[in-house]
DNA sequence: GCCAACGTTGGC
DNA sequence: GCCAACGTTGGC
């Protein structure tokens, strides 16, 4: 069992969209970074993640999704009406991948990026690092738990 | 909207 | 393989 933080622009895909969605869950589309694919390939079937609203008025966790599909090529990135579309990626060897994620609970309160900066010292993650552009990341099991108690 | 930080591209 | 130029991310 691993933990994650999957970031989206709420006014792309928010928690909202995702707790109305068909089934609640989604394909996690639209990942063209290599560090960050890599990431969704070790995800496994249970796998949890903090889900993080990036690039709005507050920055933060809002939620909790559920991995319910291993990694598999992104059809977003053939398709040249995409916004993410990428030319070198082809049918016979796709560059990208995505993982499916279902809705699991939406926090009680959103935990602010700020709020977070303020346990920097002691949760050390690559979110609170300056400068930190990784959509996807690996939480442990303490930084995990710790941000639920709060 | 600004801009710092970062990843990627491509000429050499 | 270096590195300047460029595009993107994301906090503010």
């Amino acid at each position: 069992m691993q933990y994650w933080l999957m970031k989206s622009e709420p006014s792309a895909f928010s928690i909202d969209d995702l707790a109305n969605a068909p089934h609640q869950t989604t394909p996690w589309d639209g990942v063209r970074n290599y560090q960050a694919r890599n990431f969704m390939k070790q995800m496994q079937l249970g796998d949890l993640a903090f889900f993080y609203h990036s690039n709005c008025q507050v920055p933060g966790i809002v939620g909790i999704i559920e991995i319910c599909k291993l990694a598999y090529p992104d059809f977003t990135a053939l398709d040249k009406q995409d916004l993410h579309y990428d030319p070198k990626s082809t049918l016979e060897k796709p560059i990208w991948e995505m993982v499916e994620v279902r809705f699991k609970e939406q926090l009680p309160r959103l935990i602010s990026l700020k709020e977070l900066q303020t346990y920097h010292q002691h949760l050390d993650m690559p979110l609170l690092r300056k400068g930190n552009r990784l959509s996807i990341m690996p939480v442990t099991k303490e930084q995990w738990l710790f941000i639920q108690q709060l």
